[in-house]
DNA sequence: GATGAATGAGGTTTCATTCAT
DNA sequence: GATGAATGAAACCTCATTCAT
C-alpha cells in the first residue's frame, strides 16, 4: 500500500525538463526493445549523460524501468479520475472511459507497452507483487467505488458483484489498449477484424464496445415476459 | 497464412514421447523464466540431451520457443472446436466455453504463460506476425464464424458486429486466462476481488462472467417500450 | 626513515575532534570492508562532509588509509612504550606486555584489522616499504633496546641473538592480536582450542603464552650442569 | 568437516597438466596483485582459453581463488604429514618441521601468498569460516595429535596446554613463511634484522628458532630441582 | 546421429577522482 | 573553504551458437 519511491534523492533535485526528456528516452528504448534487450548505456548515451550519472539516479535497471511505468501510468489516471468522479450516469461514464482509453493510447502507445511488459514478467514475484500494487490498487478502487453507486442507483443489474463487474469491464479496455499499442494485439486486431486498428473508425470501435458492455445478448424471452 | 514448421526434420524422426518430454521441459524453463531468460542449455540437460543435438532439432532458440508455444496452442484448439461446432445456442456455448477456459488454465497453465509473453514482445515486427497468424488465425475464424451464425439465430443483438463481438469476447477470455496464469495477472485478480483466484469459488466466476456478457446493463426503459 | 604525512596541510587545520571523528568512520569503513571494497565517497558521506572537501584533506584513497593507520598505530606504541621503558625484569616485562596486547586488541580490534590487511598488501612494493618502515622502525627499536639490556643482566639465554628473539617474540604477540581481531584468525583460534577467544580464559592465555616463551629464557640442561 | 569441491565437474575433466597450468597461471596473478585486483579475464588470456570455459570450471571468481589455494596447501601438508608421523623426539620433528617451512617457503612463496591474504579478508564471514576450516582443521590436528604423545613421552613441560602448545607453535611458524613471501613482513625482517632473509643465513635462523621454542620444552628449575 | 568443449560479444554495475560553482 | 554532480574505465559474468570428433 505504501508508495514506493524507485530513484535516488539525485534524481528529484534534477529540474522536470531534464527529468522528463530522461525518462522519455528510458521509455522509447524499454518499449521498442523490452525490458532484457534494453540498454542502459544506451538510454544514457542518448540522454546526454554519462553511466555513472545514471546510476546516481536509478539504483538498477529494474528502478528505473519502474519510474518510466509510473510516471507513463500517471498520466491516464488522471483522466481516469476526472470521468469516474463526475456525476453522469455510468452508462455515460463507460462511454467517456473509452473515449479516453482511445485517445490515450494513440498518444501514450509507449506507455501501454511498458505496462503490457510487465504483465508478462516471470519468476520474480515480490517485485512483480509491488508493481501490481503500485499500479492497480489506485484504478481499482476507483473503479469499484463508482459502479458500487451505480449499483445503488440501480443503474446495473442487480445480480452482479461490483468487483467482479469492474474487473471485467477493466479487462475490455486493458485488452482495447494493447490492440492499439502492442504490436502482438495490433496484429491480432487485424485478424479478427480484417482492419488496421489506426485506420479504424474509432467512432465505430467506441459504439459497438459499448453495447457489448451495455446488452451483450438480447434480453431473454423469460425475462421480458416477467417485466 | 501458411503453416510454417519451426523446427528441423530430425525432430520429426523422434519417437512421439521423446518429442513431447523435451517440450513440456522446454516450456516449463520458458513459462517459469520468460524466453530471455530461459537458457538452452539447461533445457538440454533437463531434457538429457545434449546441446549439440539440440540445434540439430531447432535452428535457434526462437523456434524451439514457438514450437513449445504452437504445441500448446494446439490443446485448447481442439476443446474450443468441440464447443463451437455443437448444436447450442450461443449463450449455452459461451458458458461451456468459459468453463473450458477455467479448467483448461489450471491444466494448462504454462501453455498459456508463453501465450502471454508473446504479447509482449517487441521489436520483432515480422516474426510477430506470423506468430500472431499461426495463433490467431485459427481461432478467430472459429469464433467468427459461430457467431455469424448466432446473428442470423437473432442470438445476439442485431446492431453489434459479429467480427467486434467475437474480438470482445475473446479479449474477456483471455484474460481470464491470465488471470489464472500469470503472475502479474493474478496478484491483480487478487487485488480487483480480494480473492485468491485458487481459492475463488469458480461457479461465482462462471456464472458473473455469463452475466456480464449476457446483459451487463438493465435494458433501458426506452427499449423496453418499444418493445 | 623520515616520517611522511600522508594528508595535506588543510587536514591540519580541522580541529581535533573533527579529525578524530572522520577517522574512526573511516577507520570503520575500512575495517569492515577492506581497503578495495571500502568506499572512500561512502565514507565522506558517513563523516558528514563532502567529497570535495574529502579530497582538500586527502590526495587519494591510499592516504585516507595510511593516515588511519598510523592513528591507530599510535594508540599502541605508548603502552608500550611505557612498559619497555621500566625497570622491571624482562619476564615481567613480557607479561605486562602480553596482557597490554590482550585489552588493546579487544578495544582497538578495528586499528589492527587495517594493520593486517597491510600485512596482505601486492605488488605495490615502494609504499609497502615506506609503511613498514613508518610502523615497524620505532616498535622494533624498543624491542631490541631493551632485550639487548636483557642480555646484559643474563636475563636471556647466551646463545640467542637480540635482533632475532625480538623477532620471534613481536611475530607471537602479533598472531595473538590477529586472533583477537580478524574474522579468519579468530576461526582458526577456535579450530585450534575448541573455544571462542571471545569467551576465553584470558588469565588462562596469558600464562600459557608465558610460559611458552619463559622456558626460553631459562638455562639449558648443559649450561645448569655449568653452573 | 566436509571437504567442498570448489570447481564444476567440467574441469575434473581437463587433464591434469592443463589444470595445473591453469591454476598456476591463476595463482600467479592472484599472488602479484590480490584478489581483488586480480583480472580473471587476464587468468583466462594467459591460460590461452576463453573466459567462457573458465565459468564452465568455476562458478565465480571466488571459486577459482579457493581452489588455487586449497592446491597450495595440499603441497605443504604432504611434507608436514610425513614428518609429524614420524618417529622422531618432537625436538627432532620441530627442527624438521622449520626445515621444510624454509624451504617451501622459497618453492612456493605464491601459495602462501594466497594464504596470507585469506587472513586479511573482511565482511565475509561464512566464507571465511569454510576456508578456515579446509585449511587448518587437518593442519591443526596433526600437531595437536603429535605434541600431544610427546606430552604423555614427557617431552614437553608438564604445565603447558598442548593445544594453545601447538597454536603458539604454528604461529611462529606462519610468521616465518610470510617473513619468507610477503612483501610487508619480508621488509618487516629485514627492519628487525638488518637482513634480507634471501640472504640470510638460514642454519642461523633454523637455529635461533629452534632454541627460541626448544627452552620450551626443557623443565624449568622447580623442576630440575626435584629431579 | 550424437556429443559437449569452446567461444566471445555484450550488458550491468562500481567508484576513485575531477572541477565548475 | 566547501560542494556534489559528473565522469568513464574497468571488471564480472551469461549464454546462444559452432564445430571437431
Amino acid at each position: 500500500m505504501t508508495q514506493h519511491k524507485y530513484y535516488k534523492d539525485a534524481f528529484d533535485r534534477v529540474d522536470d525538463s531534464r527529468k522528463n526528456k530522461l525518462l522519455e528516452i528510458a521509455i522509447d528504448e524499454f518499449a521498442s526493445k523490452g525490458f532484457k534487450n534494453a540498454n542502459i548505456n544506451i538510454i544514457a548515451k542518448n540522454a546526454g549523460i554519462s553511466i555513472g550519472l545514471m546510476y546516481k539516479y536509478f539504483a538498477t535497471k529494474d528502478d528505473l524501468f519502474i519510474t518510466c511505468l509510473k510516471y507513463g501510468m500517471t498520466k491516464l489516471e488522471h483522466s481516469l479520475n476526472d470521468i469516474m468522479l463526475s456525476d453522469d450516469r455510468l452508462l455515460v461514464k463507460t462511454e467517456k472511459l473509452i473515449r479516453t482509453i482511445c485517445s490515450h493510447s494513440k498518444k501514450y502507445s509507449k506507455y501501454i507497452s511498458l505496462y503490457n511488459e510487465v504483465g508478462a514478467e516471470k519468476g520474480t514475484s515480490e517485485r512483480t507483487r509491488l508493481m501490481v500494487e503500485e499500479i492497480e490498487t489506485k484504478r481499482s478502487s476507483i473503479y469499484i467505488e463508482t459502479i458500487t453507486k451505480a449499483f445503488e442507483n440501480k443503474d446495473v443489474r442487480a445480480d452482479l458483484d461490483p468487483k467482479l463487474f469492474a474487473f471485467f469491464l477493466d479487462n475490455l479496455l486493458t485488452m482495447l489498449q494493447f490492440s492499439y499499442t502492442c504490436d502482438y494485439y495490433r496484429e491480432r486486431f487485424l485478424i479478427y477484424t480484417g482492419i488496421d486498428i489506426d485506420e479504424a473508425d474509432e467512432e465505430m470501435i467506441i459504439s459497438q464496445l459499448l453495447k457489448f458492455i451495455e446488452s451483450a445478448f438480447t434480453v431473454s424471452h423469460e425475462e421480458l415476459k416477467n417485466l
